[in-house]
Parts: structure tokens; sequence; C-alpha cells
RNA sequence: GCCCCGAUAUCCCAAUCGGCAGAGGAAAAUGACUCAAACUCAUUCAAGUGUGGGUUCGAAUCCCACUCGGGGCACCA
């Protein structure tokens, strides 16, 4: 610049802090984020959610990333004179305040609502553009309570049941988990290796959802990540084959398996069942006992993480019984052993070493027969050790004899069927949802235990089942059962059926519950007859944009997308899937990492505001790169973020203070004009496919122009160079929205600039009178033409060919082609 | 082991349909301002797109193989 002599608007710097104290109190007061909730109001409605925050401490650079890039869609929305709705709330039951509660001797709650308190308040600091009159907790008795409610509906419906059978037991946290929550054989939370118990424990019916879950996918096509998707479809595992009934040899009841390859089972050799299921115990005979108890006591005692190392021998104990194959009426060693598993399928199985390399192994270690019965051209599975389960030619397989794969599957099928043996099915890998936990700060679960009456729903009337408030501490420390069943006065209740003793269920939910279904609460909060008002849920939902991290692509989201089809189903709600829109953002790392406060690697979020300012900030998590990627701090550099928001508001300043809002851009600078036009389609194109890092790079050529245009071009009071520097405000406003609050002010206008601000490019600006051609002469870029952007084909190839250069490389080889795309490019194609 | 994604300048990242590899930023260098430094401003700088093939008039872009990096799944019969 070469700064403007005496102007003191030329070097101004904005204060951060002040801005921010300044437009914060202003946004309070003035509220100009609430969602219009009038009928009468028909813009088009956009609802963006945030994934709500859990309450550990304040906020820090992950909440900052999300933040960032949900308000800038939310803020996109506003400025395109759209009804948004941008709620906020809290994920705020859990373990971690219940661990701090009993480290300092308090109640949960304290924990909770203090860490909020604090998280609210950087939260306003932040400028998000949130409708705070939605604001919920899901720790709150009147949010909980719906969860209440929602469980007595899936009772009635037998979604929401109790069963007897194996759980995953986290032996630090001293509950169970959900299969979800084990990530590896480690409890999802704390990493520690997860045991296998036998307790009586409440499910939610999932498994009855997995095939419309699987299906329902093809909505969500366009709007997920296929990541996600993928990691859905593999978590759910359809899986189509037969289940096929064998005779047991003394006893009267066959036991049916499931298999994929009912083609293969004249090949079958031995047979085997898992080895912690009832069933084998039944199974086994009195010589074989002491083998069996012995190796299932074993078994019991092997964490998850070894028994699913693949890299493991084999392990197996014969019961001294056998199995009948219903084709060839061979006789079938019955095994036990921990390869099969207990809860998939029929918990046993047909075994085929020839084609299922488990199998293999199995029958390799007890030196069991190999028959093969499909001819793959491979060599013999039992010579080779490996199994061959391509497709082949079935032999040794009396009727499949010749057939192919496929064609062997659906006759075996037909000929079990005709023999009533066994049928073709579908099986899933998605287990029920375990619920129940054996911990404090969850919702309690709104069932009494009846000694006459049984599981008896406590009345909808009586809801909420409030947690007692006089546990706390060394009250809540984990002992295997839930702290609840201590609270003797809470607990003893009358049975709400005949009146007796009766006791509480003492297990709360699973707090995954809680944010299954949220989103329609924001539609309609404080509504008391019922979680949401339908209506509302379905004049937002679904959600249009669902912004939040990569961690919950199973959990969360799957529990969501099930709970919402379940909601459909009762009648309150209209649609099927949640969230149409779904952006993973990256994650901010450091020194190769995530950050994170175990590993002393992170950067704290108000110490980065306190030098840089909000703004800054936002926009260095913003400009670093697609929104998905992740951050690396050591990359990114929030000096340089603030350096180009004070050049950006020093022309806004300076375009201030020369000239009026109003002034009509026509007789601006051409130039200028044009870029600015550009500037606007640029930066809308780049939002709309959320391409955010380049819609800032745009507003800082823009940027750049304008100060190219105070400087050295037509001045600061020149009309365009005020619609450049309105329109940076206006743009900036997504992502920078104070300064650009301050900006739009300096630049003499009141009221926000953040709403209903954004103008389409004018078309007439975005013409180019002519564009460069490049005409090649065999690839090579030989000569640049300036043409008119609607030239055609033929003349453009004309001018081509009469071009000196063109014709200089040419010299006297022949033409064989010319390719002609017009305007840009001619390439002439010599021999 | 299987599946998916990625690799462009010193670094972070751009590049409609396959059409001049570079928009933006960082770092660096030079200059202006300054007693000086910082700030600010201006200018400059660099890669032929991980490797090897293929398709094409033309490939960062499409296809195949490989290398490296990241992620997911992994006894589910």
């Amino acid at each position: 610049m070469t700064a403007v002599d005496g102007d003191p608007a030329a070097s101004e710097t904005y204060d951060a802090r002040a801005l921010q104290d300044k437009w914060r109190a202003r946004w309070q007061k003035e509220t100009p984020f609430v969602a219009d909730e009038d009928p009468a109001d028909d813009r088009p409605r956009s609802f963006v959610v945030d994934m709500f925050a859990y309450p550990s401490g304040d906020l820090h650079m992950g909440h900052a990333e999300v933040y960032a890039i949900g308000d800038v869609i939310a803020r996109y929305g506003f400025q395109r004179g759209r009804n948004v709705l941008h709620p906020i709330g809290w994920d705020s039951f859990g373990l971690p305040a219940e661990n701090a509660a009993i480290r300092n001797g308090t109640h949960p709650a304290e924990w909770t609502y203090a860490n909020i308190e604090t998280q609210a308040e950087s939260f306003r600091r932040y400028g998000v553009s949130t409708d705070w009159s939605r604001r919920l907790h899901t720790s709150d008795p009147d949010y909980y309570r719906w969860n209440q409610w929602l469980f007595l509906r899936f009772f009635e419906r037998g979604l929401a049941y109790r069963k007897n059978g194996l759980v995953n037991w986290c032996p630090k946290d001293q509950t169970v988990l959900a299969n979800e929550q084990v990530v590896q054989g480690l409890c999802e939370r704390c990493h520690t290796p997860v045991v296998r118990r036998s307790l009586n424990q409440w499910y939610f019916k999932i498994t009855e959802y997995a095939q419309r879950l699987l299906d329902d996918m093809d909505q969500l096509a366009d709007g997920w990540p296929a990541e996600v998707l993928t990691m859905q479809r593999n978590w759910i595992g359809r899986s189509q084959g037969a289940d096929v009934a064998f005779g047991i040899e003394g006893r009267d009841e066959p036991v049916t398996v499931f298999t994929t390859r009912p083609d293969t089972l004249f090949g079958a050799t031995f047979f085997v069942v898992a080895a912690d299921a009832p069933l084998a115990d039944e199974l086994c005979t009195p010589e074989h006992r002491a083998a069996f108890d012995a190796y299932r006591a074993q078994v019991a005692k092997l964490s998850d993480i070894d028994r699913q190392s693949t890299e493991r021998e084999k392990t197996g104990v014969f019961l001294g019984r056998h199995a009948v194959n219903p084709v060839n009426g061979e006789r079938m060693p019955i095994w036990a052993a921990d390869y099969v598993l207990a809860d998939y399928g029929h918990g046993a199985i047909m075994a085929v070493p020839a084609h299922d390399q488990r199998d293999l192994d199995f029958a390799r270690t007890f030196d069991l027969p190999v028959r093969t019965v499909v001819d793959t051209g491979e060599p013999e599975p039992a010579g080779s050790g490996t199994a061959t389960t391509g497709d082949g030619v079935l032999v040794n397989s009396g009727p499949l004899d010749g057939l192919g794969k496929d064609d062997a599957i659906a006759r075996i099928i037909a000929i079990l069927g005709e023999r009533g043996t066994g049928t073709g099915t579908v099986n899933y890998r998605l287990r029920d949802w375990l619920i129940s936990r054996q911990r404090f700060w969850g919702t309690p679960i709104p069932i009494i235990h009846c000694p006459d009456c049984g599981e008896v729903p406590v009345p909808d009337d009586q809801l909420p089942v409030v947690l007692p408030d006089d546990l706390a501490g060394a009250d809540l420390a984990p002992k295997g059962i839930s702290p609840l069943a201590a609270a003797e006065s809470w607990v003893n209740v009358d049975c709400p059926a005949c009146g007796g003793p009766a006791k509480r269920d003492t297990d709360t939910m699973d707090t995954f519950v809680d944010s299954s279904w949220y989103p329609w609460r924001y539609c309609s909060p404080g509504y008391d007859a019922g979680p949401f008002d339908s209506a509302k849920a379905n004049k937002w939902g679904p959600v249009d944009q669902y912004i939040g991290g990569k961690e919950h692509a199973i959990l969360h989201l799957l529990y969501a997308r099930f709970f919402t089809k379940v909601l459909h189903d009762l009648g309150m709600l209209d649609f099927t899937e949640p969230f149409t829109r779904l952006l993973n953002q990256g994650q901010v790392i450091n020194g190769g990492r995530a950050m994170s406060k175990s590993l002393g690697n992170g950067v704290d979020l108000g110490t980065e505001i306190d030098s840089y300012g909000v703004d800054a900030v936002r926009l260095t998590m913003i400009f670093s790169g697609p929104p998905e990627d992740d951050i690396d701090w050591a990359d990114v550099s929030p000096a340089a973020s603030l350096k180009f928001l004070n050049r950006a508001f020093r022309v806004m300043v300076e375009a201030g203070a020369a000239s009026e809002p109003g002034t009509d851009p026509a007789a601006g600078d051409l130039a200028l004009r044009k870029a600015t036009h550009q500037a606007i389609d640029k930066v809308t194109a780049a939002v709309e496919i959320q391409r955010f890092n380049v819609a800032v790079a745009r507003i800082m050529e823009l940027v750049t122009a304008a100060r190219k245009a105070i400087d050295s071009g037509p001045g600061a009071a020149d009309p365009a160079v005020r619609e450049a520097a309105e329109s940076v405000a206006v743009m900036l406003s997504l992502v920078a929205p104070y300064v650009a609050e301050e900006g739009w002010e300096r630049l003499g206008h009141t009221g926000t600039v953040a709403i209903g601000n954004w103008r389409p490019a004018d078309p007439a600006l975005l013409v180019r009178e002519s564009v460069t051609c490049v005409v090649q002469v065999a690839n090579k870029v030989r000569d640049k033409l300036e043409v008119a952007p609607d030239i055609t084909a033929d003349e453009l190839e004309a001018l081509a060919l009469a071009s000196a250069k063109a014709q200089a490389h040419i010299g006297d080889r022949t033409i064989r082609k010319v390719v002609v795309r017009a305007p840009k490019l001619v390439n002439i194609v010599v021999s």
C-alpha cells in the first residue's frame, strides 16, 4: 500500500475481543437466529443439526471445528433467506459425570450442569447462529421422561424385552455394553478388555429392523459418505443361506444349523456346537463330561480379544454323540468348540472342511475327514490346507453332481424343502441392542418387578421415574449391580397392577437412547403431551444436514435410524430416515495424533481465541482444507487468518468512510464489478458443494481486488468498491461473523449482516467479451487467440488454421484431424 | 488376510465433461515504511501431478498393476 498517508482508517486493525463483546450482546438481545414457527411463513425451511456435545469440561478444538463447519451451513441458509432451525443441546447423562462425582463426593448433576454452563458460555462466545430457545439437556427429567415413555411404547410392541444371556461386561466401568460399544474386544469408552457374563438384561429389538435399515440406505446414497454406509452395511451383515435340520442320535428333536453354503451339504464331515451354548451342555455324554467341563471353563476365561484372534489354533472337545446328515444319512461326530458363536445363527454348524477355512483348520487339528464336493480346479484342500471357497462343479453330491454353485444351492433348498428338513433363509450379524446399564447417571428403566404380576410397566401418568437425589459420591461407586439398588425407599414400591409390594428395575438406559431421537425434541421444546409434537417434527424433519464425527458411523447413527423407523411405525413421524445429509468433519490433530487430554498434545481453544479472536480461529478451521479432512494444527496459522481478516476489515472500513449505503453500483468500475460478481458466483458454488476452503480463497481474491481498486484504481469512493466491500461482509459472515457484522456497520448499515443478504451474481457481469483459445499443433500450444465466447466450432477452426504460428509448426506435414472444443481449444493433429 | 479412501511446489491445499497444471494460504527471498524491529504493503520464487503400463488427438482426472500413507472389517458358518 503504501498506507494512504494520514488516513487512520487505512491502518486500522480490529479489536477482536471488543467486537466479540459488542456483537454477542447484540445477538443475545435481538435473537436473529430464532426459527420462525409462524404457519404463514412459507420460506423454504432448513434444519441443521450439529451432533450435541457431551459436557466434559470446556469446549475444545474438536468442538470448535464441528461448530465452525455446521455454522457455515446454517448461516448460509440464513443468508439465502431460508427459515433455519439450528438448535443446540447437551448429551448430559453418562459415565464421566458419575466418575467425577465418585471422585469428588458429589452428585453427578453438580459436575454436569456446571460444565454445561461453562460450555454454553464458550458456545455463545464462539458466535454460532443458534436458536437458544430450544436448548435441551438429556439429563433433565423433562427430557428423560420421554425416554421412559418411548421405552414403554417399545415394550408394548415387543420391541423392548428382557432376556438372559451372555453379555459384554466391562470390568472397569462395571457395566454391560452393547455389541456396538465393544471395539475389537475392548470397551469403546475406557479400552478395557471386555469379558462375557451371563445376565438378565433389557434389549431393544433392532434386529427386527435389520432389513429396513439395509434397504433404506438407498435413500442416503446421495447425502451420506459412502464410507459410513459401507460400515453400516458390514455391521448389519446380511447373509443369505439355508437352515438345515440335522437329526441327533439319542435326541428326539433335530438341531438346526444355518449355512450360507447348503450346496456343500454332502461335504459335511462333522458337526460343531458353540462351547458356551446350553446345547453343548445338553448334548454332552457322561463319558465326555469331565473333558467338556474343563474345556468350557477354559473358554469362559478367555477375553474377547483372545477369543476372536484368527491367529489362534483351533480348540474343541468331542461330545461323544453323533448327528445325522439329512441328505445321506451319514453319522457325523459332534464337537464343542469356541470358534462357533453361541449367539449367531443357531449356535451350531455343519462343518465342511473342504470349503471353509475355519472348519478345515479344525479338521486338521483334530484329524477329522475332509471331503471335496466342489471341484474348483484348485489343489485338494485336504492336502493343501487351503479351503476352496469359490464356484465350481459339484462332485460326490448325489443329485447335485455336475451343477454349479448357484444352481446347486437352489436345488438343495428345493430338496430339503420337499423333505421338510430345511429352508432358504437370511441371517444378520446385527444383534439386538442391549440397553441396560448398571450405573446411576442415566434414565431409570420404567418397569416394576412384581412377584405376582412379573414385569409391570410404570403407568404413563406416573412418569417420569426420577432418579433419587440422595445418592452421591461413594454411593455411586461401581459394585456390579446398579447403585440404584441401594436406594431402598426408591426401589420399593407398590405394584401398579395388584398393589402388592414390588421393586423398581434398578438399571438405567444406555445413553445412546437419549441421542436417538433428540432432533425431534428440538422441533417442539417443552412439549408435554409426548416426546415431541408430531406436526412440528414432520414440518421440520428430517434433518437436512447433520454434522458430526465419524466415530459415530455405526453407534449413534444406526440407533437413530432405528428409532426413526420405530417412531414412523408408531405413527409419530412421516419419514423413515432421520438425516438426509451427513457431513463427517475430520479431527484436529497435533503431532500426528488426535488432540486429547491424555496424550497431552492438546492446544487450548480458549488460549487460541484469546490470542487471535473467535473469527480467526473459525477461519483457520474452515480454510485449512475440505471439511472431511483432518486438520493438523502444525500446518495451519491462526495468525495468518487474523492477517487476512484485518485486510478484509480495512477494505470495509475504507469503503464505508468513502461512500453511503444505497449507492448504485452500476456507475462503478467495471473490472471490479466483474470481479465481485465472479466471486459471488464462485463462493456460492463452493458453499453449495461444501468446499468451504475454496469459498474462503475466493473471498480472499475479492479482498485483494478491492484493495487494488482502492490503492491504485478508481479509489475508495467508487461505487464498485462499496459493492465489493459489502459482498465481502455478506460472504465473510458465514465464517467470521464478528468482523462481518462490524464491517457491515462501518459500511453504514444498521441491523445484522447475517440474514437474507446473499444476492445472486448478476449474470450480465459474469459474461466475458472474449476468451483465450489455445491453438495446439500436435498437442503443443503454439498460439493463443482472443475469441468471442459464443464462437462456432467452424469459425474457430478456420481462425486456428489461419494462425501464422500454427502454420509455421504445421509446415509441410499433413493435417490428419482437427479437434475443436469451442471456445477454449483447438488441436491440430498432424502426421 | 479382505475392502475402501488418498498421494499435485518446502508445507497446507486448488484445478466443471479428459483440454494451457496453480486459485488461495504458509514458509522463503527482495524492496517500501521504521533509528531499528515487529506490523503493514508490494514484488518474486518454485512442482509437471507416488511408480510402471494402457486407452485417447489430448490424462492430475479414465483403466490395470505396484509402492507408501490413512481408515474400516476380520473365526458371523
